[in-house]
DNA sequence: CTAGGAGCTAGACCCGGCTCTAGGTCAACT
DNA sequence: AGTTGACCTAGAGCCGGGTCTAGCTCCTAG
């Protein structure tokens, strides 16, 4: 007698969510549920646990910044049920790719962030120590590498 | 008798920076460069080496997904010159926690991504080995805690 | 002299991904 | 009876960050 799958509204399914109703709506425009949403009788979305459960893959994937189409794309091959793994694990793997890549050149970017955190904090320790003026390093650097982020470009400001 | 800061031309900029000329007008425009761009005699936009430098320092910021008007205020203090150092360390130790962040969230949505991954692969294996339907878990399972990706509510599909 | 190519300005447009509004239905309180 | 409050639809609006266009001025080469 135990509600096995608890109808929820969409107020609720935004609050465990973190999706805004307006979210979820738009969500299921594009097409990116499994299944067509319910309508209790009154004409309101219904959701089940499994709508939520998908729904929190789906809030992954885009905070990994998949892309609305590839994420129906996705949405798509599940509904379409088993038989087309090769394509679903081709997906994620590209997805996968596309993150790591992310994550690389973000490490990347922290190198100068960090860097240039640095300086400044030398700067700004060297001039509470001893009360009088900095002297910011302003020579210019060209920079013409720049995958390892360059030491030299990085100097100048 | 060597050129110490050659001239450069939009469009050498944008060869040489990878931004559009487009976009160096627009950056300009918002005010992220140190000095005012100067022109030539003819009107058109003179680029200093200094420039190019500061270009992918910008270019690295915005990699990392500084908001422009953040570049802007960056921009704005060392522009200012030395003495605001405090300042533009905050600045950075601010956006470094925003990268580190996103970083972290970006690798534990790959968590779920793997995981994906992995299941789609044992099945295309699976299925390659020996040659009978494939029997997909469609077992939907529920979603409370979230933060190290947990087990169960990623398996369906 | 004329055609191309690079630049110029101001401003329109685009894209992704929501977010919000207008105008309405319904059920539940007071 | 009236007021919330949650929901509905269709469609407009917004934001960030560019991108592109129109219409113009130059310079250079053929």
């Amino acid at each position: 007698m135990v509600e096995i799958t608890p109808r929820l509204s969409i107020g609720q399914v935004a609050e465990r969510t973190g999706l805004s109703v307006h979210a979820l709506r738009f969500y299921e425009n594009e097409g990116l549920f499994l299944t067509p949403v319910r309508r209790g009788a009154d004409g309101r979305r219904v959701y089940s646990e499994d709508d939520v459960a998908w729904l929190t893959v789906c809030i992954i994937l885009r905070a990994s910044d998949m892309p609305l189409p590839e994420l129906r794309r996705y949405a798509g091959l599940v509904r379409e049920g088993t038989g087309n793994e090769e394509e679903r694990l081709a997906l994620m793997r590209e997805h996968e790719a596309r993150v790591t890549g992310r994550i690389g050149r973000l490490t990347e970017s922290l190198d100068l962030i960090r860097f240039k955190a640095a300086v400044y904090e030398d700067i700004v320790d060297q001039g509470s120590a001893a009360a009088h003026d900095c002297h910011g390093p302003s020579t210019a650097a060209e920079g013409e590498e720049r995958s390892p982020v360059r030491r030299r470009e990085v100097l100048a400001e």
